[in-house]
DNA sequence: AGTATATACGAACACGCGTTCGATGTCAAG
DNA sequence: CTTGACATCGAACGCGTGTTCGTATATACT
């Protein structure tokens, strides 16, 4: 049997929570996240997608449905997260910045799978990789070829390290964020560049990176 | 702080109910597989666990809890490696290399667990990582709090990057490794450094990096 | 029309499950 | 001996969460 639309979106939100967050949601969780206002029809839909086999449930207990299948192992595996890889970052250009509620169930997207310890506890929400492309970051200590895994947000703390648009200068750039009395600075992690100090409306911050990873292998 | 059997066995315990169920366990149900009638111990018991930086909880959420430490379950996926994390690296000093045979299993020994797909491909044989202390490896673009992942040889191909131990200056430095005409060079990957030139003879390469980690949580 | 099936809604029920609190016992420090 | 940190227990509170039931709206077939 053809599953519906609203089926298929409650099978990849589970996939997608599963992955996000190491455990299975809840049938109001699900319901939250698809548009239902009803735990029963959930609960139908669910027993539908049971029957087709792609998920199993365990009677009564909390979380108790998980995906079945070689793509299930790997997804509802909590030691794993999976992260959406969107694209390139470039000095020249705001980093375009997905639309998270949609774009995390395209079909094609390419994805980075680390083990969440890595991660170091951080909410794994909003989550998504980088690929670096030139060396324009350079004064962040990141490099050509880098993957940068960042976090979807418009507000920083004092010492994290962000991805600023400067509008005026129309660039991006990786710094860490400091923000002094009506002053934003950006300080390069590599102290033989610059400190860079705009107005606070001159700053669209767009995400704050959580991890970077730089690959030497044979091609390095 | 060294945890009691107790909380020991309460760690396994979650590992070995996330990894079969897909899902964590609910504090009652670890209370009942170990031998605990209240479920205010297990919950003080996983209050030290979470303090102690083993697993990671989510306030008022069923099974809000989930691993953030590593053992040796995952030496038996293969999509996951677990790297030996022996010490850490300082410009003053060589590198330690411990004697792989014994040292992986050891109890007290930390680790990082990776998937197989972040080395690219590499032999995952003679692996070890090290955190990197002080900003000495900053002309490698590598900084303090940093996990090196290397591969220990003591040869090195034109290119790589390698940890070098220079003898007459009593120094190791992260460079890219070149060979030219009796000459070994050591290119730093910012430019703004300057290349180091020397004889064969006063260099000992220690090793090859693989893979660097950078990880800005909310303790960056 | 009448009937069956698929899909959806909201409410109510009962147990699941994290949280909190008071009480008890142990053991080393003061 | 007293104190305080540590570890444990049992019980109660209240929201979390799966389950069930009555109802409603389509669509298709009889």
């Amino acid at each position: 049997m053809a599953l519906s639309e609203r089926q298929q979106e409650i099978y990849k939100y589970i996939q997608h929570f599963t992955t996000e967050k190491g455990r299975p949601p809840t049938i109001r969780e699900i319901g939250q996240n698809v548009g239902i206002s009803s735990t029963s029809v959930v609960n139908y839909n669910l027993n539908i997608l049971e029957k087709a086999g792609l998920i199993a449930r365990e009677k009564e207990v909390s979380r108790g449905l998980r995906l079945t299948g070689q793509n299930g192992k790997h997804l509802a595996d909590p030691r794993f997260i999976q992260i959406p890889l969107l694209g390139r970052i470039v000095a020249g250009k705001p980093i375009e910045i997905p639309d998270a509620g949609t774009s995390a169930f395209e079909a094609d997207h390419e994805s980075v799978t680390l083990t969440r310890d890595l991660l170091g506890g951080a909410d794994s929400e909003n989550l998504y990789a980088l690929h670096v492309k030139g060396d324009s970051m350079i004064d962040a200590s990141i490099h050509d070829g880098d993957i940068v895994v960042m976090k979807h947000q418009e507000t920083a703390r004092n010492g994290d390290l962000v991805a600023a648009w400067i509008k005026d200068k129309q660039q991006t750039t990786l710094k860490r964020f400091f923000r002094e009395k009506g002053v934003i600075k950006l300080v390069p992690a590599n102290p033989s560049y610059k400190t860079i100090e705009v107005e606070p409306r001159n700053v669209a911050i767009q995400g704050k990176v959580v991890l970077v990873i730089r690959q030497l292998g044979a091609a390095a």
